[in-house]
DNA sequence: GGTCGTTGTCGAACCGGTTCGATAAGGGAG
DNA sequence: CTCCCTTATCGAACCGGTTCGACAACGACC
């Protein structure tokens, strides 16, 4: 690898008129300019970036750092945020916390050690700590999918309330009206916005919400399938739509209804939240609320990007962004038939 | 953030012996040892892994690179890959090529840039030039999946020739005879020698393999989809069973069958490679050869590592490392009626 | 007692850039 | 012609570590 000097040397210029020409090349001259464009052409010059970070106290490097990368929403994600990335000429370190803090805060030191340009975060956010800790950083942040109130910062998710609102409100004009909930992980920030999302939008609907139709499951396919489980056997008054807060949960229903020989959407209604990649290939076709992936992406990573841009973090206000969901109608629902 | 000088004056030592006492505890005295560890703590110091990048010309970072990070696959062998460089005190850079040689260039010249420690790479591999590029990086690298045989590297994958031929030989034991074959993109290291596998099978058994039931797909679901539609019309010997040549696309045979209304496994047996996340739900079960893709990216990261470890890339030997699939039956293959 | 080898520590150079203050050259105004 | 301001370039310090060669102190040996 050819260095500064070695373009320095051969264009009969100092070092220092070269990393000039290269970083503000209108305080050079015309001639200058030639000359060392011409050396580091000929030298395959290309500035190293490790020495470029020690000097300027940051990489181009970009962390983005998830609760679990096997989910696909995420696949899809992380390569919009790489696509957009990689346009402004950063790299992205991807990291899985597995939803535990320990993993959160070991990975978020070992970002800030390599001296990254800022992060992307979906917080696992089951404590308080988080927040200090994010603070103490000190570096261009955006939170994504679950919002901390604790903490003043840039966040991107989706309109959670609103996506089971949808759906919820999807499946009352049907005639339901005994609707189990199949809820996420307990104290989540998304669990709670969308099962508040389902809870109002009953009780403005004059229904009133049954609370032994509501199970906190976890984002998890197996609890999805033993919370269905639960609320489709034992009991004479049985719902007749199911509504699971994501989209490996709802699978999860499907299979459980299948297993007991229940039809859906003969027999029961259901609906859930995100989309599932080849979501129609699976039979019958899930009502969903879809989260609009790519732009939530291209909407962090500019909001990122910016935030690295100016370096006074009190230039820009801090924004939430709230991108509303898609209701996708398949199969899976149908209008409750006349008993 | 405090660094190997604050320790030194602290400690009341110079910086080289800070650092000696950092990375070779055996070459200074007790009394010194206590002195700098009890000195490091006080300010909390952790050293700038930049600047030892820069001296020592390799970051702890590793590159991952793939053809398509939204294939879940993908999403599990990240996963598993992360955690084991975490544990070795690595980050992982992950890139997506999309298939397409110029951004795969492009990216190697990135990770090269920052000075990444290796590279996982899973080649596009449709042209010439890889080789010559990777050899030129002169940089540890595992090759992932798709072998290329111009270079002499290490290299991990599945044995596609035994996935396809596990599957080709459940087909015939079933007692089917003509038997579809749908395979990968041509030209690609895997779809080649899973075609392999089912011509071979076929051979072996004394079936003579039928051209005009042979279609070129591409690793696409759409692709897998058109190309069951063609097998499966305008014919009056259609086949009994489908061979697909990856998840997706067996999804889309499936989807295909659905919307002619032929029953699978009643009136087509549909079989495939890889494992589809949340395969149990989708109704008939695939039959599949899965490949065990923890396995692998442990293997990849530890032969990673080991090149790593080692400055001689001549002291270890080049290693390929197949593994074998496991078949998984489902409901989606049976054994043929007595016509 | 002088020589030699060990052991522990240190100063200085170096990795490859960026940037600040100094300096020299050139041009316009008085 | 002198003075001052601008413009172009340069040397040197610096970022935060690693490492090599030098050197002092010490004990062992002849």
């Amino acid at each position: 690898m050819s260095t500064i000097r070695d373009v320095g040397r051969l264009a009969g210029v100092s070092i220092s008129t070269v990393s000039l020409t290269l970083n503000h090349p209108d305080r050079v001259s015309v001639e200058t300019k030639r000359k060392v464009a011409e050396a580091a052409r000929a030298v395959g010059y290309t500035a190293n970036p490790i020495a470029q970070s020690l000097k300027r106290g940051r990489s181009r490097l970009i962390g983005m750092v998830v609760t679990d990368i096997t989910n696909p929403f995420f696949g899809n994600l992380l390569q919009e945020i790489e696509r957009c990335a990689m346009e402004a000429d950063y790299l992205v370190i991807v990291s899985d916390t597995a939803g535990r803090e320990a993993n959160e805060k070991a990975i978020l030191n070992h970002l800030s050690g390599q001296l990254v340009a800022g992060i992307i975060l979906q917080p696992c956010g089951h404590y308080l700590g988080t927040a200090d800790h994010i603070a103490a950083l000190d570096m261009p942040c955006v939170l994504f999918d679950h919002k901390l109130t604790e903490i003043e910062s840039d966040f991107v998710g989706t309109d959670n309330v609103l996506a089971c609102a949808m759906l919820t409100e999807h499946l009352i004009r049907l005639g339901h009206t005994r609707i189990g909930y199949i809820g996420g992980t307990t104290g989540l920030f998304t669990a709670e916005k969308r099962k508040q999302g389902f809870c109002d939008t009953m009780e403005a609907s004059g229904l009133k919400v049954n609370q032994s139709l509501m199970l906190d499951g976890g984002y998890n396919g197996q609890l999805g399938y033993e919370a269905a489980m639960r609320l489709m056997t034992h009991r004479a008054d049985r719902p007749t739509a199911l509504l699971a807060a994501s989209n490996v949960m709802a699978l999860g229903v499907l299979q459980a209804c299948n297993d007991l020989a229940i039809a859906c959407p003969e027999e029961v209604s259901i609906a859930g939240i995100d989309d599932v990649p080849w979501s129609s290939v699976i039979r019958p076709r899930i009502t969903m609320a879809v989260q609009p992936v790519a732009d939530m992406a291209r909407v962090a990573s500019r909001m990122l990007m910016d935030r690295i841009a100016t370096a006074d973090p009190q230039a820009i206000p801090f924004r939430d962004v709230i991108l509303a969901p898609r209701l996708v109608i398949g199969q899976s629902t149908r209008a409750l038939s006349a008993t």
